[in-house]
DNA sequence: AGTTGTTTGAAACATACGTTCAAAACAAGA
DNA sequence: TCTTGTTTTGAACGTATGTTTCAAACAACT
């Protein structure tokens, strides 16, 4: 008794609303989620917003902790097999084809590729990841990392392989840099802006702003 | 009735204890908002820690709220006394001299030292920024950039005057860069490292981990 | 020793939260 | 239409939180 819509072009999905409670639900949590983070939203917010009662968050998700997983499952599933289709391309080229702009876009792509989905998907992913990334106390990163390290750690490799000259040692602590301006960058692209003044006159697409930070981590990458 | 100890060395403070209640709530609540966030952890978490009173945080605080920002003010007014005599004297260059290795050690120098007052005070005040960082919604940015903004103000126009063949925009983008790489990495130094594979031998002083990072930042910024 | 202003202490308050429950509403098949 | 399994609903429960209150303890000064 709900409504699915589904566009699909040349058997690719391009947009798809449902009005399931469950994706109401997903849709309500995961926004406010990223505006305020994971205690400071109530299940009464997220309820109220996706205009279904309180009780059904229980009912469909068990608890809040796993509702919580759930909005980042959606998110990685997407994410993660884009992302693993690439990888599996990579890991067939030579090492002097693994230059960092090529490994990184190979992150990239799958990233932009979710504002497909849904509308502003890049950026409210990225700050869930950023609050996940500062959550260090909670399950939240344990569960991130035991369900979809291992394509990071593939991603790693191929870094190792295209930079022999570096140490393994500096080669995680650069990834470590890159996704830390990466996560940083569009998860609070609005917000450093008020911190300096107003007289710039700055893209604000998600995608001009990935663009003009490739060239920035790749010359750190060789540097 | 209070016991404080500061020991000074030709006229610098090296280390200084202060066992006032307010000093107690203060180091109890830094460091459970560093590993917990801020609404998870409760005031009787805090006071149960600091073994104080509960009551004595509205006393000497007035609030919860007014707590967070007075632990920002005890690091920020350290931090941004000694940035802003480095940026005196750097203002008295010419842009000659104005290269980013530099203008990072302006930034860098003065963060380093926070771990002359508290122990481990660098990773805490790191995380602490993060965390703030995340907190789009609060008005803990808004203080924070409304009391300490002006003085990145005054970093950011160092870098313009450093590369004049960078425009406004990129200067902003890069600077923001940086930043994310910065707190990213210093906020979770011992985080990402479950993620990746346990055959590294990492060291782990922010210490090293900071001189690391600055020629990759400088050499992005020269991109 | 007595007075005054400040700090601490134990208890209580009101509120907001996640969760549970049982009844009602609904959908689909016999 | 009756039955069965699923979903939605409104209300309630127990708990944890920030804050307030007011009396007791304390420190400094005369």
């Amino acid at each position: 008794m709900f409504q699915t819509t589904v566009l699909v072009v040349y058997g690719q999905i391009i947009m798809s609303t449902n009005d399931s409670t469950q994706t109401k639900i997903l849709d309500a949590a995961e926004f406010l989620f990223a505006e305020r983070g994971f205690a400071e939203t109530s299940l009464r917010t997220i309820t109220s917003r996706a205009k279904v009662n309180l009780a059904s968050v229980n009912y469909h998700f068990g608890s809040k902790k796993s509702l919580i997983q759930a909005v980042f499952d959606r998110f990685l599933q997407d994410f993660t097999l884009q992302l693993s289709i690439r990888l599996n391309e990579l890991e067939q080229e030579p090492a002097s084809e693994l230059k960092a702009e090529v490994l990184l876009g190979a992150l990239i792509d799958p990233l932009l590729s979710l504002n497909k989905t849904r509308k502003n998907a890049v950026s409210i992913f990225m700050r869930l990841l950023g609050r996940a990334y500062a959550e260090t106390q909670g399950h939240l990163r344990r569960y991130v990392t035991e369900r979809y390290g291992h394509v990071l750690v593939r991603f790693t490799h191929l870094f190792q392989k295209g930079y022999p000259g570096l140490t393994n040692d500096q080669i995680f602590w650069r990834l470590h840099y890159m996704l830390g301006s990466l996560i940083f960058t569009l998860a609070g692209s609005d917000a450093l802006r008020q911190i300096s003044e107003a007289d710039f006159n700055r893209s604000l697409e998600v995608k001009d702003v990935i663009q003009e930070m490739v060239p920035f981590l790749a010359a750190g990458m060789k540097a």
